[in-house]
DNA sequence: CCGGTTTGTTGATTCCGGTCAAATAGTGGT
DNA sequence: ACCACTATTTGACCGGAATCAACAAACCGG
């Protein structure tokens, strides 16, 4: 884990967790920021640890999970360049990581010291509102999480999971997964054999062709009725 | 679904939700607020509808779910008297329910205008922060979900559950289970069938007694092991 | 571009937990 | 208190997905 080229301002704001911060205010949480690189495979914090910072990714992808006492991962989200991360731990009482965090691929991030954080947007509503706004989402996406988790068998999710992601992309015909096929499958709490069973039968059924990490959408109807358990026809 | 009896500004200002905001700000909120009484088995709202009020419990229970198409059902959370719900809603750009609820035990809530409790939080810091702190700990509850889901099979959900409401409850001899077993049993993503089995098997394991929805913890030790997986004893 | 390691696929087998069925106990409402 | 309905328990059975195994393919670091 190592320090290295600092973000400009500019490339901050970009990130809504702080682009509603005024000038001062900005000034005041990036006074004590820290751009850190980390390589591939290496932990950037472990669930439990205090959480002294919140993140944002510029450049790599790391995944956020928990283990259970078997070894077995289930991968809560997987981070893309853009994306900030650990900001529910601000406002917890006891201030820890609730999930051990990897970089995939090597990554630059930049951690944001909580407490200036939270100083700066003690007097900026829109921040804060912001802020409340990324939680809502994230909150509703781990409803949505726990959902499937609870009522789609592993076909379903696995159907589910590629048509979120052709109609995130804009329905193009083809796509390339966000990671490896090992990883979708701790994403979608299944394991990888099964992962590979489940696209191999929507191959057969016309719904996709894959070459590799590349999927292509051959009828996107199909993969729809899919999602939905009609896989009958 | 009736209106009825007006909460006084004491017992509301008990919910942290409103504990913060100042007289006016309370005053604002409270306009057009509502006090509204449900019936065992009504329904408050459904998973889309508009989220045009949030909610707090006075009295009775109510559950929050989701539907699978199948008419299976997960239930994200129970509410009892005490607890606000739907404030995610509050900052989504579409503003509605993600859930369904409804009354498992004749309610009385207290509806607040969306609008307003956001007005009133435009100035008030404190409001906010005590706002975010609670979508947070409900975040982290998610992810906790999540991954009993994901990693735990359906006799250590159980044992986890128990042990969880046992402690919560201070290490009571003998406590009440929230709700019915058939409840329960939708929370913790299993058929009734199986949750009977887990209990059973605790029982003859000789972790607890059972009587009706009344549990004893016997021997916390053993149940602390079986949420753990290490049965064999 | 080479070699070793990780990732992905496919088949065989096992078993957890869901489903169906049926009997019993409990509960709310009148 | 009574009655109809709902919840709970138990047994038998089945199926989906995990596990084990063996191989093929892809990838990464040097």
């Amino acid at each position: 884990m190592n320090d290295r080229r600092e973000p400009t301002i500019e490339e901050l704001r970009r990130f809504p967790l702080l682009s509603g911060l005024d000038e001062p205010g900005l000034a005041r949480a990036l006074s004590r920021a820290r751009a850190v690189s980390v390589e591939r495979g290496e932990t950037l914090f472990r669930h439990g640890d205090p959480a002294r910072r919140i993140w944002l990714c510029r450049k790599g992808q790391l995944k956020l999970y928990r283990l259970s006492d078997a070894g077995q991962e289930k991968i809560i989200a997987i981070i893309n360049p853009g994306r900030s991360f650990a900001e529910a731990t601000l406002f917890m009482p006891r201030r820890v990581y609730p999930v051990h965090c990897v970089a995939l691929k090597p990554s630059e991030l930049v951690g944001i010291d909580a407490d200036d954080l939270v100083d700066s947007l003690r007097d900026d509503p829109d921040a804060c509102f912001r802020l409340l706004g990324t939680l809502s989402m994230r909150m509703h996406e781990k409803i949505d999480q726990i959902e499937s988790l609870a009522l789609q068998n592993a076909h379903l999710r696995v159907a589910h999971y590629l048509l979120d992601e052709f109609r995130k992309r804009g329905e193009p015909e083809t796509f390339r997964l966000e990671a490896s096929k090992k990883h979708i499958a701790g994403l979608l709490a299944v394991q990888p054999e099964t992962l590979s069973r489940s696209l191999t039968a929507l191959k057969r059924a016309g719904a996709l062709d894959m070459d590799a990490r590349f999927i292509t959408v051959l009828d996107a109807d199909r993969l729809e009725r899919a999602a939905r358990g009609d896989l009958a026809a």
